[in-house]
DNA sequence: TTTTATTTAGAACATTCGTTTGTACCCTAT
DNA sequence: ATAGGGTACAAACGAATGTTCTAAATAAAA
């Protein structure tokens, strides 16, 4: 049975980032994979509070086994996990995007929203994030002001891929169509003809990822 | 692709011993589980059947880590309790759409083509089905050609909405924007400037349903 | 404060587990 | 027969990953 007291800080950490990474990826991290995306120096930290976790009821694990921790619900059932991925911002043609400032992907985003993909998709992909588009910039390619876009994070595009660009010098990010330009440059292309493509030298251009879905708020 | 082919009597016990495994235990097994179970001698020749397996379109694995088989459908679909709805056909202005000559959305459709949807929907809507866009009537809501849409088969719409309209009278379906116009009339918008709206009969319309998602293919 | 329980830390260990390599077997077609 | 593709075997490798031990730090209790 699930207590209603409050966890420890560590450990109410380590089981909010399982909750978040289990109906994301569809299967359960590791030990080293909780270790670090909860920023614990040791696995032993980590074994011991999902130790405590356990007899709490929070969580079900098998002995000695791989990628096993099955979260539960308050009656010690599992939980159903569907996937979710988390949206971590917003972007735009030539706005800044401060969760990529570091180089990486953040792993744990602090929002609380998320979106449900299908599992197709998760499958696909081993690591997904959502943003939502602001403006209009890629309009011709149907993706509106609101949508929010699913990102595969690959480094690999193809000419004509939507991709989330992120500009080292300009410190920003943006949603454009890439398009190489000769070996030196590349094009990132709004999908709106009011707008002007950018050229861009190909060391200044990294690819954060491209988009794999869009949804729509309908009615 | 799944060829219809007989398979090696080890790769089929295999397959079948997965399929056993997977949705009671709800994980996959690993390497050495499949050897042991299946009677096999070496981790090798299970690596290699499922290596062709995995060919074969009947699984997925994830590189490097543990209990990370998915088992596959014919399609390169999971397998699974996931949601999916069937394409039941396409749908424009103006196109009939046979599926509907009858007053039934097709239950259990012969249809091979299917996609999955966000779980979400499923539990929103009691029963879903898909179509896939024929021509621009839609470009303004950015629906485009190609682009397939997520029907929730409802009756009651609000003004705006986009819904699968059937024409009784031309024995038509088609994919519009309704609009009540008046006591005894509906307007049926294209989103689309260069084509005109309807004005039908209200008892001549029908509606079969609303779009609730719309799925396009990237790359 | 003193005592006790809880939590964190670091390191090493042991096992699990996917992967690779080389060889042999068994068919079928040339 | 022989060559080649498909399959099976055995062994070993190495990375991934759960586990354990000891000590220190911290929080809670007395």
């Amino acid at each position: 049975m699930v207590t209603a007291s409050k966890l420890p800080a560590r450990r109410q950490r380590i089981l909010d980032f399982l909750r978040e990474f289990m109906p994301v990826n569809g299967y359960s991290p590791t030990i080293r994979e909780i270790q670090h995306s909860c920023a614990i120096s040791s696995t032993s930290v980590v074994e011991y509070n999902l130790a405590r976790l356990e007899e709490g009821g929070y969580l079900a694990r098998r002995q000695d086994s791989a990628r096993s921790i099955e979260l539960l619900d308050g009656e010690g059932n599992p939980v159903s996990n569907n996937p979710r991925v988390a949206v971590v911002g917003s972007i735009a043609a030539g706005e800044p995007l401060p969760v990529f400032s570091a180089e990486e992907i953040p792993p744990v985003p602090e929002f609380d929203h998320s979106i449900e993909i299908r599992p197709a998709l998760q499958r696909r992909f081993k690591a997904l994030y959502a943003l939502q588009v602001r403006g209009t910039s890629m309009i011709e390619d149907l993706i509106d002001d609101g949508d929010i876009v699913v990102i595969a994070p690959v480094t690999e595009v193809a000419d004509g891929d939507q991709v989330v660009a992120w500009l080292r010098d300009e410190q920003e990010a943006t949603l454009k169509k890439f398009y190489h330009h000769g070996d030196q440059w590349v094009r990132l292309q709004p999908a709106n003809s009011q707008m002007r493509p950018m050229i861009h030298a190909a060391d200044n251009v990294e690819v954060k990822g491209k988009v794999v879905e869009i949804q729509r708020q309908l009615g």
